[in-house]
DNA sequence: CCTTGTGTTCTCCG
DNA sequence: CCGGAGAACACAAG
């Protein structure tokens, strides 16, 4: 379950490796996760320069040098980019022959080939996953619909209050739509909700301003905590290198069902909210 | 049957 | 009847 912390974890990671790399060819194992048509998400991406990896809450979205169009890679629950470099090349493969140019893995679906010999590896066990290139355009219009990033300026304590005041939906709800904030999902839900104290199905308006600070604060700090590091492993994600993430060591609620609860030692309770399995302390959250 | 991020569709309410 | 909010469902695979 990539959130925001995962996602950008593999932007950085990428970035490093892969800027100003240049594509030499694509070799597509799953065509339903590139949308469009297949022949012309090859031919647009063959010769093309890495300009930059971009985030915008779970999306990521890759530039190109001279090129106004984009491509949009989303990971959704179970998609990975890694990448691998030397090792494992096949002899003669290369996807005009279609033949990959390295080991694939059970579940790749797209393989990125460089210039340099490296290749990136699209895999998504669930294949929710998609890849897509989009001119300006389209990247704007998609852009625009999500809410501000929780760790930029723009996510205000003011606009967090706006925000709740007159919702009555759960407030673990209100988090999790991207619309109103950028890259929260189930896991840094509910252990933002746990950090400031909240029950997560308490509807947003009945916040009162304290908590509503609270709140504010334990979404930027866990947010943060967790990038550092390097994002959370609950099962499947992992970072370019193909890592795991360590901040399911931090983990305080998530996945804890009926475990003892880090401040009271009480059990840690698990039941649906918001359509989501939601991990709480009774006695902690009011 | 369960899991989840997102897009779509349905339903409710003023 | 319209619009918006929120809930419910669809998707896929293991």
């Amino acid at each position: 379950m990539p959130e925001l912390p995962e996602v950008e974890t593999i932007r950085t990671d990428l970035n490093k490796k892969l800027k100003g790399e240049t594509i030499q060819s694509v070799f597509i194992v799953l065509s339903r996760q590139v949308r469009g048509s297949t022949a012309n998400f090859k031919s647009f991406l063959r010769g093309k320069v890495v300009d930059k990896f971009n985030r915008r809450g779970k999306l990521i979205y890759i530039s190109f040098e001279n090129s106004d169009k984009f491509l949009l890679i989303h990971l959704k629950m179970t998609g990975q980019l890694i990448y691998c470099k030397g090792d494992n090349l096949i002899a003669g493969g290369h996807s005009d022959n279609n033949k990959p140019s390295c080991e694939l893995d059970k579940h790749t679906r797209v393989v990125f080939e460089f210039k340099d010999g490296a290749s990136l590896k699209f895999n998504d066990q669930r294949t929710f996953g998609y890849l897509e290139i989009v001119d300006k355009n389209k990247l704007d219009m998609i852009l625009s619909k999500f809410g501000p990033e929780p760790l930029k300026k723009e996510f205000s304590l003011e606009y967090f209050k706006k925000l709740l005041q007159a919702r009555s939906a759960p407030i673990k709800a209100v988090l999790l739509n991207q619309e109103n904030i950028a890259g929260i999902g189930n896991i840094y839900a509910d252990e933002s909700l746990f950090m400031a104290g909240i029950l997560p199905w308490r509807p947003a308006l009945s916040l009162t301003d304290s908590e509503i600070k609270k709140l504010h604060k334990a979404i930027k700090d866990v947010l943060r905590l967790s990038i550092k590091s390097r994002g959370t492993t609950f099962n499947n994600y992992r970072d370019a290198d193909g890592n795991r993430g360590d901040f399911i060591k931090k983990l305080k609620v998530f996945g804890k069902n009926n475990e003892p609860c880090p401040q009271c030692g009480r059990p840690i309770e698990k039941n649906k909210t918001a359509g989501r399995g939601t991990h709480y302390c009774l006695h902690c959250q009011k």
